[in-house]
Formats: structure tokens, C-alpha cells, sequence
RNA sequence: UGUCCCAUGGUGUAACGGUAGCACACGGGUUUUUGGAGCCCAUAGCCAAGGUUCGAAUCCUUGUGGGACAA
């Protein structure tokens, strides 16, 4: 392919996507936008208020920029390939005591996998997106290393990036900063994109009632998920809970229990419908085995490798041991790390670049 | 039934007779492409009725509600 080949950018009418697209533009790539349409608010009435990536506000602004950068956009529904790959596991993980990360499992199959075939259909070799990170090559491999942009580092929800999806992505944002971008978009005149705020939630409960949500969708959920005992370490009974959904390990809000100091969710038994509660102390662990695992930077981890683990979306990273287990990964942490939630991804550093990623188990 | 002890926000507790404070919980905000955490702010109380005193959560009396001894 030519360098001013075509590419394909996934636009969800935020500024950072909507820039990338205008870079790429600029740079004299034929561009074609696409704002996929992964889930629809009006058939699951929690609100009318639509907040997410696929409301019509959202759809128009990518399509208004579009326009005027003339270029060609499309609305890709995805709607099947989401409820197939995120709203299903999101709810069978809950079913299971588990806490989903349905972003990252978004990035894998929706915007990645799903949006590339579209780009097969289309003639496009590579597709392109807001991230702020690199892609990076050694040798045969690609991986992702963190943008310039620390504190918009986006890379622990990309770790589930194929070799195939990687060697096709561009990060036209890589050495910006967001406040860069924001002022590219007022220099260019797109005020109101510029000054839309973050997105939040999850961004098919725009109400951020996935309580709400699962009830909606999870047959006899009364049944599913009963009330239960809050527990301490020892079994004794300190309360009770609303039903395993409601809770997280390292959750302190909404326990509705007064102990004299903080008390946290410490464990989630399936087996009991037990909620175990304890002291900040005790949310510590110092290592953990991670399922589903992904490689980006190398084709494989040498036992005792050294790597900064993150076990969550705003965490500075641990260092930490790894090690080939069961077909995972057991992670050894240098340091003790506070409440590892299973469902939860923890992604692995050299640097800044991506070693790899896997579900805690 | 006799003696003794206790009673303070939703919970657990402080306050030589001199402005009722703390922790936790709850609520709100901040933050964030998931959940959670963190940080900031706020609401809220002297069991009841009398009395002593310039002044009572504090001392006295009675009542009410708990608890411990006592047969």
C-alpha cells in the first residue's frame, strides 16, 4: 500500500478521534470515516439521556466533520458482534462473582476485529484511532507502547490487540498530549467537539445503573442473585448484602456497615453467596494468575521475567516477576498490591511498551 | 420483686458544671474509555419531665428503656 493509501478511521465524535481523522487528512491519506452503532438506548429505555459513543449526537458530529474535511462516512452496526462479545461476558461474569472489563474485550472484537473486516471490504490496509499510544515493531512483532500523554494513557485497555489488528493500526495522536489535540480542534474551528466532556460509564448503561442493567437482561435475577451474609474473615455475620452483583473487591462505598474504620469488600463467595469484608490491610495480596493472556512486545515469557504489572485502569504499576503457569501467566509481585479484582485485566510493561495482558483469574 | 450500672447524630464512642467533638455509615462533588479506590464538602445527636445553678450532657428527683447481680 502507498503511504497516502486509504485508511480507515473509527470516529465516535469525540475530539480525539475526530482529530485523528483530520491529521490523517491533512497528511494526504484518503480517509474514511466510520462511527460504529454498537448499541441501541431507545430499545433498553433506562433514559432517554444518551451519553455514549452510539447516540445520534455522537453519530452526527462525526459525520458533520466528515462533511466538511470531504471525506466519506459510514455507520457501521455492530450491534450482534457487541452483544456476542462484550454484553454477554458482561453478564456471565457477574453470574460468576466477577467484576467485567468490558472495555477491553470492546477494543478486541468491536473496534478492532469487526472494524477490520469492514476495512477488508472497503480496501483498507490499515484502520486508525484516537488512542494516545505507539505502534511500535521489533522484528516480527508488534506491540503498543504508552503515548506521550502519561496521564492519558489508554494502553491498559488495548492490551487484547491481535499481531493481525496491530500490524494494521495507526495512532495518529501517538506524540500529542490532549491538550494539543484540544487546541487543534478549536484552531480548526470545531468548538463544540473540543468542549465535550470525557466520556464516563460504561457506554451501554449511560445511567451507570448496572445494577439496573442486569436486571433488565438476566432472567429471575431475584433468583440469581439473592441477598446474603457480609462476613468477616472468620465467617462471623457483620450484615447483609443486596446480592453479589452489587459488590467489587476494594469496594468501601455502598456497605452500608459502620465498623469505627473503613471496611472493604475483600472477597466475593459464589459458592456461600457470602460477601467478605475486612480492613484496608487486608485487600493486599502479592501475586496473582492471569487467564487469557496476549502477547504484544515478545512471542513469549521467560520465566522470572521482570515487568511493572498494572492491575487496573489508573494504577502507576507494580513491579513484579512473571512466570508460565497452567498455560497462563502467575504474576509475583515485588511489592503487596491492594484489592486484585478477578475480571479485571492486569497488563504488563517494559518500559513503556506493552509485554502483554490477561485476565485475573 | 430488692440492690447496682448504663442511656449523646444512622452506628460506635468523647466532652474538670462553661461553644457537644471524633471515627464509621449515609448524601453530594472531584476523577475516569470498565468496576473499585483516593481526595473534597455537607447533613445529622445530649431518652422524657421536673429541680439546683449566672450557666447542666455533666449534680438531684421521678419516669421510661436496656444490662448485671440477688432467689
Amino acid at each position: 500500500m502507498s503511504k497516502n493509501g486509504k485508511i480507515l478511521v473509527a470516529m465516535s465524535g469525540g475530539v480525539d478521534s475526530s482529530v485523528a481523522a483530520m491529521l490523517l487528512h491533512e497528511q494526504g491519506y484518503d480517509v474514511i470515516g466510520i462511527t460504529m452503532k454498537v448499541w441501541d438506548y431507545a430499545s433498553f429505555g433506562g433514559t432517554t439521556k444518551e451519553t455514549g459513543c452510539c447516540s445520534l449526537d455522537s453519530i452526527n458530529d462525526a459525520r458533520y466533520l466528515a462533511v466538511q474535511l470531504g471525506f466519506p462516512h459510514y455507520i457501521l452496526d455492530l450491534r450482534e458482534d457487541f452483544e456476542k462479545h462484550v454484553i454477554s461476558n458482561f453478564i456471565s461474569e457477574y453470574k460468576n462473582a466477577r467484576t467485567p472489563n468490558p472495555c477491553v474485550l470492546c477494543n478486541t472484537h468491536i473496534k478492532w476485529e469487526a472494524l477490520l473486516r469492514k476495512a477488508d471490504m472497503l480496501d483498507c490496509e490499515f484502520i486508525a484511532t484516537g488512542h494516545y499510544a505507539f505502534i511500535n515493531q521489533l522484528q516480527d512483532r508488534f506491540y503498543i507502547s504508552k503515548g506521550n500523554d502519561e496521564i492519558k494513557d489508554q494502553s491498559y485497555v488495548l492490551w487484547g490487540l491481535t499481531q493481525q489488528s496491530l500490524s494494521r493500526t495507526m495512532f495518529p495522536l501517538n506524540i500529542y498530549s490532549k491538550t494539543e489535540i484540544k487546541e487543534m480542534a478549536l484552531n480548526s474551528g470545531y468548538d463544540a467537539i473540543a468542549k465535550k466532556s470525557e466520556s464516563y460509564e460504561i457506554c451501554f448503561i449511560p445511567d451507570n445503573d448496572y445494577r439496573g442493567f442486569l436486571k433488565r437482561r438476566v432472567d429471575d435475577f431475584d433468583a440469581q442473585f439473592p441477598e446474603g451474609n457480609f462476613v468477616d474473615k472468620n465467617g462471623k455475620i457483620l450484615g447483609k448484602h443486596k446480592g453479589l452483583p452489587f459488590y467489587t473487591i476494594g469496594q468501601r462505598k455502598g456497605l452500608d456497615i459502620a465498623m469505627g474504620v473503613p471496611y472493604y469488600v475483600v472477597d466475593i463467595k459464589k459458592s456461600t453467596n457470602e460477601v467478605v469484608l475486612g480492613e484496608k490491610e487486608a485487600l493486599y495480596s502479592d501475586s496473582t494468575e492471569l487467564i487469557g493472556v496476549n502477547l504484544h512486545k515478545y512471542a513469549e515469557i521467560t520465566d522470572g521475567m521482570d515487568v511493572l504489572v498494572k492491575v487496573r485502569y489508573k494504577d502507576p504499576g507494580t513491579a513484579a516477576k512473571l512466570f508460565n503457569k497452567n498455560g497462563g501467566i502467575e504474576v509475583v509481585f515485588n511489592n503487596p498490591v491492594s484489592a486484585i479484582t478477578p475480571g479485571q485485566s492486569a497488563v504488563f510493561y517494559e518500559g513503556k511498551d506493552i509485554i502483554g495482558g490477561g485476565f485475573i483469574r
